[in-house]
DNA sequence: TTGACAGGCAAGTCCTTACTTGCCTATAGT
DNA sequence: ACTATAGGCAAGTAAGGACTTGCCTGTCAA
């Protein structure tokens, strides 16, 4: 299991995390589009890859193989042991 | 404004925080010796030191100067961006 | 005032990591 | 069968970040 904080701390994961939010199941090449068009992420297919292999490592994102297709699924689970390790105050 | 992400992303850093959730506006010289002690960090007081500012810059630190003691104090406040950034699932 | 103590500054080293480049595999359509 | 599409693998590059090293400033006690 990776390290969810590591995961988190680069801005294009950020993103990809957000595209998640927003449409989840999405396909490398739907986030690489959807991802330079309304995120201003400028990285390439296989930068791209290689953050969702991040990500996955850490839990933060589950797939399904469909065919030639394979699908992105968010998965915030992993978010609630930051909450719970230090007292969030207000 | 530092990245909050990119501050929590250190080992290290995490440990400080642990520190100060447990004991609450120590000095340099307090977590240094405290951090060797229970949490098995290895670390420098320069490198400590370096890692408060880059909680500081996070504002997951706050300082307060009395004479030749500088005190750190913990700020969760930022934390809350995470949780609301993307839906936590259960 | 002298020495010890708490902390700061800045340059250099080294390792991690984000990204590229090039090529390869597999599935689907015509 | 041939081609285009979706994705994967692996080595190389380059930038960022953690850490060290050495020295300096400021504070307090004797």
């Amino acid at each position: 299991m990776g390290d969810v904080f590591k995961a988190l701390a680069d801005l294009t994961r950020r993103a990809i995390l957000d595209e998640l939010t927003e449409r989840d199941g999405q396909t490398l090449f739907e986030l690489c589009t959807r991802l330079t068009m309304k995120h201003e992420v400028t990285s390439s297919r296989q930068a791209i890859s290689q953050h969702l292999d991040v990500l996955e490592g850490a839990g933060l994102v589950t797939t399904r193989r469909d065919g030639r297709y394979k699908f992105h699924f968010l998965d915030t689970r992993p978010l609630r042991a930051i909450v719970q390790r230090w007292p969030i105050q207000h």
